[in-house]
DNA sequence: GATAGAATAATAGTATACTATTAAATAGTG
DNA sequence: CACTATTTAATAGTATACTATTATTCTATC
C-alpha cells in the first residue's frame, strides 16, 4: 500500500490556497468580463507602464508563450494594444486601452475585496509574515530548481 | 494612468509561490514520467485507498471534469485503474496499479526533497504557522465566495 | 412500483500553464 | 563588413483548470 500524508505537506497548503484564491478572483472579476490571469496583466501594466512582453511575463511570473496567448485574447477583447518598439523592432510594447480606464477603479476594488475577504481574521502582522515566508519559498525554489538565469 | 501595486497583494505572493512550487515539482517528478497534478492523485489514493472520483476531486481540490481528464491520461499510462462500484454503478473506484508500487518510494522522496528545499531556512514553527494561515485563507474564500456547498 | 429529483462520471468548449522550436532582429566579435 | 550568438515574440503540441451540459443510475416520495 502507498503511504504518504500529503495533506500535511506545504505543497498541499499552497496549492489549495492558490486554487481557492484564483477561483474567487475569476468569479468576482468575471462581472467585468475579465479573468484573474488577464487582470494580472493589467495590474502589471499599472505598475510598470508601457512594457515589453518579456518583462511583463517575468513581472507576473509566467513564461513567454503563456503570456502571448493571454495577450492575444486581451487584444481581441480590446483590453490591451501591442506596439512595435521603435528602438528595437523585435520588442512589442504592451499598454492598456481606454476601455480599461473606464472600469479599472471598479476592478481594483473588486480584487481588493476578495483579498480583504481572504485575510479576514488574520492580523496584519501575520499577513506580512505570510508574504515574507511565501517570498522566501519562491526564492528557495527558483534558486535550487529554477531553470531560470539563477546561478 | 492605472494605479495599483499588485506586488504588495497577498494574491501575488500566493500565486508566485504556487507557480514556483508547481514548476519545481513538475520538473523533478518528470524524471519518473509523472506530473504534479498526477502525483497529487496518487498521494490522494495513498491517503484514502480506493475512492470515488467525486471524493478524490474534493480531496485534491479540483473540479470533477478536471480530474476526469487527468485520470484518463493516468489510466492510459498505466498509473491507475477505474473499477465500477458494485454497490453503486454510477461510481467508479480509483486505485493505483502495481506500476506505481515500484516507484512510489522514489517519487515521495523526490517530492519531499522539493518541499524540504522550499522551506529551507524557515523554522518549523514558521512553517506550521504558514500552513495554518494558508488554511485560514482557503476557509475564508470558500466561505465567502465559494460556489461550494458551504453555508 | 412509478416518477421526480439528486448524484456520478463523462463530454464540450474555453482559458491558462508548460516545453520545444522557429523567424526575425539585434549585438558582439573578428 | 561578415558571421555568430543572443534576444524577442510567435507557433506547435500537450497538460491542467474551469463552467455548462448530458447520460446513467440511484433515492425518495407518492
Amino acid at each position: 500500500m502507498l503511504e504518504y500524508d500529503f495533506k500535511e505537506s506545504i505543497g498541499y497548503s499552497v496549492a489549495m490556497a492558490y486554487r481557492a484564491l484564483r477561483k474567487a478572483l475569476d468569479a468576482e472579476l468575471g462581472h467585468y468580463g475579465i479573468t484573474f490571469a488577464q487582470w494580472q496583466v493589467l495590474a502589471g501594466l499599472a505598475l510598470e507602464g508601457e512594457i515589453s512582453q518579456v518583462k511583463l511575463a517575468e513581472l507576473i511570473g509566467v513564461e513567454g508563450p503563456t503570456l502571448v496567448r493571454t495577450l492575444d485574447r486581451m487584444e481581441q477583447k480590446g483590453w490591451i494594444k501591442r506596439k512595435v518598439s521603435s528602438r528595437d523592432r523585435r520588442q512589442k510594447l504592451i499598454s492598456p486601452t481606454k476601455k480599461v480606464e473606464g472600469v479599472w477603479k471598479k476592478m481594483t476594488e473588486c480584487a481588493q475585496g476578495v483579498r480583504d475577504g481572504a485575510v479576514k481574521g488574520i492580523s496584519s502582522k501575520d499577513v506580512a509574515n505570510l508574504q515574507r515566508l511565501l517570498g522566501k519559498i519562491r526564492e528557495n525554489l527558483n534558486g535550487q530548481f529554477g531553470t531560470e538565469n539563477s546561478v
